[in-house]
DNA sequence: TTACACTTGCAAGTCATTTGCATTTAGTAT
DNA sequence: ATACTAAATGCAAATGACTTGCAAGTGTAA
């Protein structure tokens, strides 16, 4: 883990290799204030605004990715989780579901029917109802 | 266009009216203040808390979806626009595409992969460097 | 171990979006 | 047409996620 950090130019403190913990650990993604919560739990304390600032830079350094479950907080999840979201728009379940020809597909897309030349990322997310709130 | 509010159980308003058709002549997503800027152009003295109950209730009556481009305020489409968006990370241009297979990809992965029975929306954006920006 | 740039915490600020409430208005019944 | 009523709007204020300035703390390379 703390390769990671060092391969990125970071410093390694408690804070970061706390949260890249917490996100190594979890099914779902997570959102600032749900990381803070974890790291109480922990015992650690690190301030909200350090989260933020850590979620921010993880980001743009290519360690974590945002991901739009359309809440009121954004949700972010490491980037090399290789899956996408079914959301329940009544319970906000999160299931995860993983597919290859969706990637397949959007390289089509990529070359054919764009002028992109390259995609760096993308963010697929599917909302409907679970089982349970059918 | 005042079919569709109607159908929806919806009062025909002058703020309805021109929101829903500055939707339909716009080729992309508009957020909140955008909308409201456009208004104020075509003289419409509409205020902006009208703008975003107006977006929340079409989004939650299935006239509008929205859209995460991961800019700090929520875009807004019209539904039945069947496309999605490539975004340019480096100067924020919108290009749209359209792929049937993606939403047939989709169809099998809710019945096959998903314990979820019907999807109702989905939203895919993909994220990369535009022509112009490589 | 020392220096220095990078990190963090705290307090305050920003900004999109929401809410309470009084007023107005569209749609319906009279 | 007119009156009625529930829904829609405007205004001001509140909320809440997120950011920023600055001073103090801490990894890390030499």
């Amino acid at each position: 883990m703390k390769e990671v950090l060092k391969k990125k130019g970071y410093k390694i403190t408690p804070a970061r290799m706390a949260i890249l913990e917490i996100f190594s650990k979890s099914q779902s993604p997570l959102d600032a204030e749900s990381v803070y919560k974890k790291l109480k739990k922990m015992q650690k304390n690190i301030n909200e605004v350090t989260v933020y600032r850590t979620l921010s830079s993880f980001t743009s350094e290519g360690i974590l990715k945002r991901i739009d479950l359309r809440k009121n907080s954004t949700y972010f999840e490491l980037i090399d989780k290789h899956h996408h979201h079914i959301v329940c728009t009544n319970c906000d379940t999160v299931e995860d579901f993983e597919n290859g020809e969706v990637e397949k597909i959007l390289g089509k897309i990529v070359t054919k029917l764009s002028k992109f030349k390259r995609i760096r990322e993308h963010s697929l997310e599917l909302f409907g109802l679970c089982v349970k709130c059918t």
